[in-house]
DNA sequence: CGTCTTTGACCCGCGC
DNA sequence: GCGCGGGTCAAAGACG
């Protein structure tokens, strides 16, 4: 599913995003050099076209050294995400030795009260868990869209985020379901570019349903793990809603539906129908004890461009699987046999909504977004990522991780409106190269609140506007990340909004 | 008429 | 080997 720290829109996008500023900048100028020509008829006119001219080329000069400086800017985010990538798989691997080694002692052991059902459930917090749905593996449904999965990391990552904004009528719906509504989460994990986003991680979701159906009898030691990896990692998203389905952006098409055992509402199963061969499924129920609770499991990579729409939700799921396989991978047998201790997890970086589960025959990554926030969050409630940043090490925590956190914070229903790509961008981009990550959450905080408050449609308050500005003067990083955000847009043709 | 949803049947994995 | 349950297929109906 999505994955791990989603590399959507690498470096291709991003140039081409550098390279239409500069294009507008030459359409602009050319008219005017080239009227020049057939107006030449006096001196003084000739004068006044070669000052023009001259100021044309001038200031074509200084676009270009502005694209420069952008393409600089835009290689500096990207290794600084990717020493952060690094650092945040240290990190994992550190905590999932040390979880190795205390597994023999204590067998799953917080997570033991928690667990109510045959899904050895690690819950690392707060929230009820979701009925953990199963999946058993096989996937008739050869369609290869594994092969455009499957390519190689180009090494680069998309620092930022769509915009989480729901379509109307889902949107207002998710309004109407109070603050809670409408996290959004994505699962593909490119959102930009089909195929170029699988990273070793998330290999195993982007390996071919055959692939992942393995004879039982083949796995031995070694084997075992692949077969871990075969798995398909799962992310699940518990959200108050009201709609039938929960507003993520994209198009989807409902293939079944049935009751399962446990819970008398009805589990419907959906396949993504933007690209003809997406894998990308979800599955979408009820809570049995709250029906207002609306259950989401995603599952697969998208291997299509995403809508703007379907990008944050992308970043938010593709994140949390990465963090899912990068855990379930690399551990052994014995340590998935009592539920898997997810380093992030156990380092509380999960924040409060969210549960693990690895046992089952399909990892899967709950986060419940219906739980409010836990006392120690200092940003704004149910944002499990703002706990994680107030509470721990903000280096740890994975820019796309983040991003989703964003998105999430973001999603209350169309605030963004039509500058929010640029937001998403935003704060995508400052996190993964910000030194200053709480600037940026305090920020997000602001605009938490004041989305929640004036819970406005379209137009970004001028108040939000102030609030970035000051961040922008004040943090180097931040500006980078503007600009990087603000490049991308252009890039996809919606820069008027962004642009200064 | 094309697209989408519904729904019963079927397939497959898993546990006993 | 059998039954159960989850997941998917595909025909039929609904809808615009």
């Amino acid at each position: 599913m999505e994955v791990a720290v989603e590399r959507p829109t690498p470096v291709k996008e991003e140039k081409r995003a550098d390279a239409k500023p500069e294009m507008a900048a030459l359409g602009s100028a050319l008219p005017i050099v080239f009227e020049s020509f057939p107006s030449t008829q006096s001196d003084a006119g000739i004068k006044q076209e070669q000052r023009t001219l001259e100021a044309a080329k001038a200031e074509m000069g200084e676009v270009r050294e502005e694209n420069e400086r952008l393409k600089t800017m835009l290689s500096r985010i990207v290794s600084q995400y990717h020493s952060l990538h690094a650092h945040f798989f240290d990190v994992v691997k550190v905590h999932e030795q040390a979880a190795k080694a205390k597994l023999p002692i204590a067998p799953a052991p917080a997570s033991a009260a928690d667990v109510d059902d045959p899904d050895d459930l690690v819950s690392l917090s707060l929230g009820k868990r979701s009925n953990g749905a199963r999946r058993k593996g096989h996937e008739r449904s050869s369609s290869s869209s594994g092969t455009a999965e499957t390519t190689a990391d180009e090494g680069q990552l998309s620092l930022g985020l769509g915009i989480a904004r729901g379509s109307g009528l889902s949107a207002d719906d998710d309004k109407a379901s109070g603050a809670s509504a409408a996290p959004v989460l994505n699962l593909s994990s490119d959102s930009s570019s089909a195929g170029d986003t699988a990273k070793p991680a998330q290999d195993a979701d982007a390996c071919p349903p055959g692939t992942a159906r393995k004879s039982p009898s083949a796995g031995e030691g070694a084997d075992d793990e692949v077969q871990q990896q075969a798995k398909k990692a799962r992310v699940s998203v518990r959200v108050k809603c009201n709609t039938p389905t929960m507003p993520d952006g994209c198009q989807w098409r409902k293939y079944g539906q049935k009751i399962s055992k446990g819970n008398p509402c009805p589990r419907a199963y959906y396949r993504c129908t933007v690209a003809p061969h997406c894998p990308v499924r979800k599955q979408v129920q009820r809570c049995a004890e709250d029906t207002s609770i609306l259950i989401t499991t995603y599952e697969g990579q998208h291997n299509h461009q995403l809508p703007p729409a379907a990008t944050a939700m992308a970043s938010t799921t593709s994140a949390a699987a990465a963090m899912l396989t990068s855990g379930s991978t690399s551990s052994s047998p014995a340590s998935l046999a009592h539920g898997h201790h997810l380093p992030l997890a156990a380092a509380g970086l999960l924040g409060p909504t969210t549960m693990v589960s690895t046992a089952a025959s399909c990892p899967t990554i709950t986060l419940d977004l219906t739980i409010p926030a836990a006392p120690h969050s200092l940003m704004h409630s149910s944002s499990y990522a703002a706990a994680a940043a107030a509470g721990y090490d903000s280096k740890a925590v994975p820019a796309a991780w983040s991003s989703g956190y964003l998105a999430y914070g973001a999603a209350p229903p169309s605030y963004y409106g039509k500058s929010s790509p640029a937001l998403g961008h935003l704060f995508g981009g400052g996190l993964g190269g910000s030194s200053r990550p709480e600037q940026l959450y305090g920020a997000q905080s602001y605009l938490q609140r004041t989305s929640s408050l004036g819970g406005g449609h379209g137009a970004v308050a001028p108040a939000v506007t102030d609030t970035l500005a000051k961040a922008i003067t004040s943090d180097p990083s931040f500006q980078t990340a503007l600009v990087a955000a603000i490049t991308s847009v252009m890039g996809r043709g919606g820069g008027a909004a962004a642009q200064k």
